[in-house]
RNA sequence: GCCCCCAUCGUCCAACGGCUAGGACACCACUCUUUCAAGGUGGAGAUAGGGGUUCGAUUCCCCUUGGGGGUACCA
């Protein structure tokens, strides 16, 4: 499993950014040292995928390193043995590696370094920071249970750290089994977080805490501030749910003398119903998304405005643009809700701006799974999709502008090359609602198209349409919406005109012919 | 129970203590008499409540309410 992704991307090296890194880098009068060697870290635990929670932690942090040039690590805390799961690491992985969001260092496991995190947590004992608690797991759930009962929220009581020290050695000696305890000393805790500024806990409000179990496993607590000062981490930045931890670790950095990290706590997102996300909700994978066709820079640019802004009305960005504009001092304090609408707006613009020549791929596969699905021979039922790449990419560049997903974008470039089309239900109820005079008008206007050698010119096309509704006494769009459903099977395209030279002379008087005598059958059998 | 965090349109974001609280998504209407899942124009829509401080609070302070996190020999 080690060096998965290994792999070093070339860091980003716009020196506009750093210059005006320095101005916006959230006011700390300490930030401007610490810019000079900024090193951030993403820590997932490997008990699931990657959800876009932790997608967007990953895409703050990442954003932070790209635009300070610093490092971006990946730390995978997987010391909760039963929950961790290899494949979970492979998906996290692979979510980050969709995203874009290129790791500098690692991934290391957090498993790797349980010996040092043992040591860290006996020199604490060896310092006096820690001291050696023999109530066992059993007592200690029923002092709880007993102080719940008396309507009492329950904090350890400190009783093994008043145990003479002679005492405490002697029952160790003894093979009594302890864990170990930090001494919480009798005094408030603060600190300047980045996203949330000055932070307090009052002396009193934190219980003096277990880092080493008494299997002699290390707890979390630790392990994280043992691992992030091994790898000489500058700035945490992490989920909210970690605000309440962030005092017990400044403890351990103390006790432990190194160098204490800059804290952000990023907030959480939540669901529609204002709830923190979770399976009720739908895709949480990042990689559903993918698989929904959405674009890493749609999935990006979106994360990226859940709780943050650049301070004025611009929305859409490319990464790029990302790098240039983020800060972490405009993080908001507040939970965001996940809104799929929104994130449909912006996949849609991206699609838009993307070249055609990067979402070619992406409809060959969506059609020719499609094709297989339906058991039929990907290459046979849209001939020139993949031989033809010019001709794709002229499609594409035609329908780019309106679909919001690549899904969608497959259906709109379906037609140019399929052999036949099938008609949308809704749009032929809705546009061939006169069979009979629809197919007279499409026979005549077949016809009329047939005459024209080839079909190069728009404006040639246009009036051949416009010349007979003017001919027939018909309004143009009695002419247009049927023709739109002949030839896309859809009630939706970009201009007409523009579709007809698109497909050609050949496509589009077989099409013709084939929606006038599916008409026809229509009446017949009406 | 105790500790911590949070609070501007339905949603995402703006607003040195100072113009009629602005933009985006979604919604509605109109428009492009060529569709909409695209574009354009317009509309409706918010400072949770109550106290202070101030000439003046979205902004600063306090309380209440609501939401979230923690209070583990989980991470």
């Amino acid at each position: 499993m080690r060096g998965i992704l290994s792999v070093v991307h070339p860091r980003w090296n716009d020196p506009r950014a750093s210059a005006r890194g320095r101005a916006e880098f959230g006011g700390f009068p300490e930030e401007e040292e610490r810019r000079l060697a900024v090193r951030v870290r993403f820590a997932p635990s490997p008990t699931g995928f990657l959800h876009v929670g932790g997608a967007r932690t990953a895409l703050f942090n990442w954003l932070y390193a790209r635009r300070a040039g610093g490092v971006f690590l990946l730390r995978v805390e997987d010391t909760d043995r039963a929950r961790s799961r290899p494949e979970h690491t492979r998906a996290i992985l692979e979510g980050l590696a969709w995203l874009g969001l290129d790791v500098d260092e690692g991934p290391v496991f957090q498993a790797d370094g349980v010996e040092r995190h043992r040591r860290d947590a006996l020199h604490l004992l060896d310092q006096g920071a820690a001291y050696r608690c023999f109530c066992s797991a059993g007592e200690l759930a029923a002092r709880r249970e007993e102080a719940k009962r008396a309507g009492a929220g329950y904090g350890y009581d400190g009783r093994c750290g008043r145990l003479d020290p002679a005492v405490s050695r002697a029952r160790a000696d003894a093979g009594e089994p302890f864990a170990l305890r930090v001494r919480v000393p009798e005094a408030a805790i603060e600190w300047e977080d980045m996203i949330h500024g000055p932070m307090s806990f009052p002396a009193g409000s934190i219980d003096d805490f277990i880092v080493l179990r008494s299997d002699g496993t290390p707890v979390y607590n630790l392990a994280v501030v043992s691992d992030d000062a091994e790898a000489g981490i500058t700035h945490v930045i992490r989920g909210d749910d970690h605000l309440s931890n962030t005092p017990k670790q400044i403890l351990l950095y103390r006790a432990l003398g190194r160098p204490l990290p800059a804290f952000g706590h990023v907030p959480l997102i939540l669901g529609p119903d204002g709830k923190r996300l979770s399976k009720r909700h739908g895709a949480l994978s990042v990689l559903a998304y993918r698989d929904d066709g959405y674009l890493p820079a749609g999935m990006v640019n979106f994360l990226a405005l859940l709780g943050w802004s650049p301070g004025d009305d611009r929305e859409v960005f490319d990464v790029g643009g990302l790098i240039g504009a983020f800060s972490i001092g405009r993080v908001l304090k507040k939970s965001a809700v996940f809104d799929l609408e929104k994130l449909g707006w912006l996949n849609g613009r991206h699609i838009a701006d993307a070249p055609a020549a990067d979402l070619a791929a992406a409809v060959v596969e969506i059609l020719g799974r499609w094709a297989r699905e339906e058991g039929r021979d990907p290459a046979g039922s849209h001939p020139g999709l993949q031989t033809s790449p010019e001709r794709l990419a002229r499609i594409i560049d035609l329908v780019k502008g309106r679909p919001r997903t690549l899904p969608a974008l497959a259906r709109q470039v379906a037609p140019f090359f399929a052999v036949s089309v099938r008609y949308d239900e809704d749009a032929v109820k809705r546009f061939w609602k006169r069979p009979e005079e629809t197919a007279f008008h499409l026979r005549r206007l077949a016809e009329r198209l047939a005459g024209e050698a080839v079909f190069r010119d728009v404006e040639t096309l246009e009036s051949e349409v416009r010349g007979l509704a003017a001919e027939l006494e018909v309004g143009a769009g009695r002419i247009i919406n049927p023709l739109r459903v002949a030839l896309m099977g859809q009630g939706v395209s970009p201009g007409i005109f523009e579709v007809l030279e698109a497909m050609g002379r050949e496509r589009v008087l077989a099409r013709l012919g084939a929606a006038v005598r599916f008409l026809e059958a229509r009446v017949a059998t009406a």
